[in-house]
DNA sequence: TGACTCATGTCAGCATTCTGACATACCGTG
DNA sequence: CACGGTATGTCAGAATGCTGACATGAGTCA
């Protein structure tokens, strides 16, 4: 159990496992993405804009963890960049259907590989069933912490 | 990104679906200690305290996954507020042990009474065998992650 | 002993994100 | 049609965390 120098020794809690996972993959998303001069939220605007073209700010930032507004500081800087496109008027709604520049789905393919390595990295020594299992229970987590969260 | 999962609708990564479970956990910890006038960091902080006293603020960083220089703008509000105590000076070196105050003992309790009602929501429906896969889990993509990042 | 390396505490400046607030646009019900 | 409820985009201010930098103390090694 006592590893780490730095460390504690306190038998860890799912919750504080969970925690450090996170922010061990944060941390090794940032080091492969820097020499890209991109941040983790900035990769994820664009991977979400090209897994579904014409999101909007507001479901990009849920799609990202952010708050719309976070979203759409980073949305203008992106725009401003040449790396989104976001119609003058809203077709319908106030909704503005954002969608890739070739710039940035350029920009995106970089990162993409980056990223995957690291997602490789952080899935070597796990087998199939487990990748299954670990899904299934991240999952059940979601689902048990939103369950009455949301109707509280 | 869609890979072979056991029969899920998984257009989620695993990388992302951790990030997701860490969103969700964190939004979950600030709703209960939001009403304590506490943030997550804050409470991070003071559990670390109370089970290894005498931690310096480094090594209360590192516990936390934030910078020694934010945890220290922390150390000094507590300190300001109360709840933990610094020797003025060193007794060895330069790192100050830090410990609780009666105050910040008492303010602790009703936090962890908080945190540990989301985290038994958070498992509700894991049975402990699930629980057990989900550490050795989690800790399997927290040592793979760090593999090669520290000695790279 | 002196030089080097490492860890720590701390200050200053900057970046990112959040909370609060407002106006607008759709949709349902009456 | 009018009304409330919901969702969106956006602006402004504040909180939080980070990077860069510096000085200090301890350990290592020649």
């Amino acid at each position: 159990m006592s590893q780490k120098g730095a460390g504690v020794d306190l038998d860890k809690s799912l919750g504080y496992l969970l925690k450090e996972a996170s922010s061990a993959l944060r941390v090794a998303m940032e080091e492969v993405l820097r020499p890209l001069g991109m941040s983790v939220t900035h990769y994820s605007c664009l991977e979400l804009l090209a897994q579904r073209p014409g999101l909007s700010n507001s479901e990009l930032a849920r799609g990202a963890f952010v708050t719309r507004q976070s979203m759409n500081v980073l949305l203008q800087t992106l725009e401003r960049d040449g790396y989104v496109t976001r119609p003058a008027a809203a077709p319908v709604g106030k909704a503005l259907p954002t969608r890739l520049t070739p710039r940035g789905r350029r920009s995106l393919e970089k990162a993409t590989v980056a990223v995957r390595s690291v997602e490789v990295r952080m899935l070597s020594g796990m087998t199939g069933a487990e990748q299954s299992r670990a899904f299934g229970i991240l999952q059940g987590m979601i689902d048990s912490l939103r369950a009455d969260e949301g109707g509280a």
